[in-house]
DNA sequence: GGGAGCATGTAACGGGTTACATGATTGG
DNA sequence: CCAATCATGTAACCCGTTACATGCTCCC
């Protein structure tokens, strides 16, 4: 039996490696604004999940809570209106420079694919034909209509050099869009040549 | 304060619907083999990753286990060699049909795209530009790899009636490789243009 | 009056991963 | 002899979601 008072470590001292979730909260402060947790949640949606993914309400609060107690960002209270506070969110210097040290040193995952139409497709021993060419018909007006909003997203965004690099991840994701919608286009083709 | 003994809904009879992955391990049995847990795992890594991912095998463990207690999968021991056992596994027709179902009638999810590369460019006001450019250029690579792999993939599989939908898939998958390729190198020469 | 938006959070749950444990066989 | 492969499973853990709770303001 292993000696309980050796067994275990102390608790280790270097930051331990954050989710990605994390990182993107992080990522949306960097620009320099201080935020609400509500803000951030209505930028995710309106920028991040073109290529990333927005997460939950409740976690970006989850998040925050830890970017604080790691240092990483503070909060104070401001008013909202003549009755209610809320609370607003900084990126700190300390955080910046482990924002930075991530971009440059972690690991890159690999992008993540969970096609739900391909899965569907896969089983196409198992379903009616017609059906299927519907499921792929409405991805495809789902890929050209995610095309649709990160185009207009595209437009409405400033043009200054501070948002030189999402605009190039927002063209990025244009062409990504594009591309789903004609793979989609592509496929259905092939379906309908099957008979 | 709510009654307690009316406060609780009775266990709802109908089968709660599963995850897409149990769907995913029942699918590979859907074509029609006797394959043991080790089986499945290596077929996913083969075949399902290039469009949907690929499970942990201690998941797919588990997945079989709840397949079973909802009679989907039926499964017994077969002897491996002389000393042990494994354990096959097989779709019932109660299997079949709730797979049918499932891909005739349950809401697509919009594919997941959560793309670490595209997150990194998006944070390109904290990196070095040369280094952005090799991360950008790593992810070029693992592309063309993966486009490798599924052609690769595609050129073993068999081409009876059995597979049409796979190879399909298939199809589909090497020209979303490519299409990946193809925009990362887009996105490298935008970097480039920045100087 | 009611619904949408603003704003913040908690609790329960499920999905999925890694690490660990075990042990035989095959091939270099 | 050692590593890889075959084969099965448990336990701990974390990530992330949904559902729930609260309450104000603005506008129709």
């Amino acid at each position: 039996m292993a000696n309980p008072s050796t067994s275990r470590l102390p608790r280790e001292i270097a930051p331990r490696s954050l989710p990605a979730t994390a990182w993107a909260v992080l990522g949306l402060l960097s620009f320099g604004r201080d935020l609400t947790g509500y803000d951030l949640k209505k930028w995710a949606d309106s920028s991040l999940r073109f290529f990333y993914w927005s997460p939950a309400i409740s976690q970006i609060y989850g998040e925050l809570r830890r970017l604080e107690s790691l240092g990483y960002v503070e909060s104070w209270a401001a008013p909202q209106d003549e009755l209610r506070n809320k609370r607003l969110y900084r990126i700190t210097p300390l955080g910046r420079d482990a924002l930075t040290t991530w971009v440059r040193d972690s690991p890159v995952e690999p992008p993540v694919l969970k096609h739900g139409v391909a899965l569907r497709v896969w089983l196409g021993h198992l379903a009616d034909p017609g059906a299927l060419r519907g499921i792929v018909a409405a991805h495809r007006e789902y890929a050209a209509q995610m095309l649709d909003e990160v185009s207009a997203a595209r437009r409405t965004a400033g043009q200054n050099a501070e948002w030189t690099y999402p605009e190039l991840v927002e063209r990025w994701g244009e062409r990504y869009w594009a591309a789903e919608r004609d793979l989609a286009d592509a496929m259905l083709r092939d379906l309908e040549e099957l008979g």
